[in-house]
RNA sequence: GGCUGAGUGGCAGAGUGGUUAUGCAGCGGCCUGCAAAGCCGUGGACCUCGGUUCGACUCCGGGCUCAGCCUCCA
């Protein structure tokens, strides 16, 4: 039985589905003015272990993770660059979904953007409209009157009182209530602009998450899930005009992940303090990163410093060592008392670090069993690979990750290393261990690690 | 100021009303030419003050500290 913590409830509930057997699940993508950074990629690894997790459960996942592809950041960006909205958004784009592949995440079912999703945006304005939710200001921007949605503040646990009371937002006097947000901005001259019954003009950014989630999911959907920073303005003003244009509950379920820190800081553009997926992986494996994301709670914050990337490169050696030497399909069947403790560690809010917990337990019991040469270490090692995958990990040949470089690692060839190896291999044979020794010094030097085994000299990058 | 969440051993990070998290690092041993990897063993913790309880790190209340949201943000 899955259990999850909903943010609208502040409790952890038991998962059911609107329809039995089947999850319609969205996830507030990213802007695409820039490349991703760490925090990016929290949410995209985040939410793709959810729906791995959810499917192994056999649920029917519908998965939709959108694309913000027009705004003023956007407008500001490619006006700055020079270049085109669709030129600027297309080429982050494609880097979004290479850093996502590059992590293991798998592509979501849909994939809507804004730009694509303009009837289904200007439906949903002229239904709020016509329920009395929403008016046009004097400018020509359509507002969302906040004051007349009752259940405003549902979500982030505010009051309006208080949301007005300590409001840092500049009072517009356009606005009938400093709190009402904009569905659809007017366009200024020289700005992109979509036809409207009320105007040249382009969409907030609130709407368009709105409408493109009851379009792909319908009005009344399982989960929805992106980063804490989205719970306010950005979620609550979704519920606001979905519940208001389509008179359904919305969503039953609001899962928001913590974010990733530096220096116990919330890593953002504003404070300049991000480090790009690209950067991290000139450095680290891309699996590294992925382990690193996972090492912690989805909910917790998660701090990033080489040390915590170093440890789950350390971390990750330990987990492919027990792999390596075995054949990968012995096919044998998974040992249930790991699956078992596994899935109770997913079931409970997705808890990932436990989870990792059985895979360590896993690693020492096939080390041990190939000690003692037991018969049930093939099956061991299938449930490690296999319990890995449901995390997208340990996916990899043993020896190629072990030996595996970063994009920007060393020049050290492998084939040189393999002389080397064998150069010392021959130094031993004649038992000239200083010679064995200088050499192994020389690899250890440049970050080679050697191992003398039974079967030989095998080499690893440390 | 309002509203959230968090404070665990050297570090990272789970969890629990009374019993080993896990990983890295440390220490002792086995193995090894020596190492490495691995195995065995081992030390070390629950911010603070009250309360509830036979018993609290775990529940409740106050305090302190930190982070986040209240403005674009994953």
């Amino acid at each position: 039985m899955l259990k999850l913590f909903n943010t609208l409830t502040r409790r952890k509930e038991k998962f059911v589905p609107i329809e039995p057997g089947k999850v319609r699940m969205y996830v507030c993508g990213m802007t695409v003015y820039d490349l991703c950074h760490l925090g990016h990629a929290r949410v995209l690894v985040v939410f793709d272990v959810i729906v791995r997790h959810l499917r192994a459960l056999g649920y029917e996942v519908t998965y939709v993770r959108n694309i913000t592809d027009i705004d003023d950041k956007i407008i500001l960006r490619a006006r700055k660059n020079g270049e085109t909205i669709e030129s600027l958004t297309e080429r982050y784009i494609a880097a979004m979904h290479e850093d996502a592949d590059a992590l293991g995440v798998l592509r979501p079912d849909f994939e809507p953007r804004a730009t694509e999703s303009m009837d289904d945006i200007l439906k949903m304005i002229g239904e709020l409209l016509d329920k009395g939710y929403a008016y046009q200001g004097e400018n020509g921007d359509i507002y969302y009157s906040v004051s007349r949605f009752e259940h405003y503040g549902q979500l982030s646990g505010k009051k309006l009182e208080d949301l007005r009371a300590g409001a840092r937002v500049d009072v517009d006097e356009d606005k009938r209530d400093s709190l009402d947000f904009v569905l659809w901005k007017a366009a200024k001259p020289g700005e992109p602009a979509w036809p409207s019954p009320w105007g040249e003009g382009r969409p907030g950014w609130h709407i368009e998450c709105s409408a493109m989630s009851t379009e792909c999911l319908g009005a009344h959907f399982d989960i929805h899930g992106g980063g804490m920073d989205l719970q306010f303005p950005h979620h609550e003003n979704e519920i606001a005009q979905s519940e208001a244009a389509t008179g359904e509950h919305f969503v039953n379920y609001w899962i928001h992940n913590g974010f990733v820190q530096v220096d116990k800081e919330k890593m953002s553009k504003s404070l300049g303090n991000f480090f790009t997926v690209r950067e991290v992986l000139a450095r680290y494996q891309p699996e590294e990163v992925r382990y690193f994301i996972l090492a912690s709670h989805y909910r917790s914050p998660l701090n990033y410093s080489d040390d915590n990337l170093d440890k789950a490169r350390g971390a990750l050696q330990r987990l492919y060592t027990a792999l390596r030497g075995s054949s990968p399909d012995a096919g044998a069947g998974p040992v249930a008392e790991y699956v078992e403790r596994f899935d109770a560690a997913m079931n409970d809010d997705f808890n990932t670090p436990e989870a990792l917990a059985v895979l360590f337990d896993l690693a020492r019991a096939i080390n041990r069993a190939r000690d003692a040469g037991d018969p049930q270490l093939d099956a061991l090692v299938a449930t490690l690979r296999q319990l890995g995958g449901r995390l997208g990990l340990l996916q990899s040949d043993p020896d190629v990750y072990l030996r595996g470089e970063t994009s920007d690692g060393d020049d050290s060839d492998d084939a040189i290393i393999d002389d080397l190896v064998a150069q010392r291999q021959a130094a031993r044979e004649r038992r000239d261990w200083a010679e064995a020794d200088r050499i192994r010094d020389l690899l250890a030097g440049q970050g080679i690690e050697l191992e003398d085994t039974a079967e030989g000299t095998r080499w690893r990058r440390i």
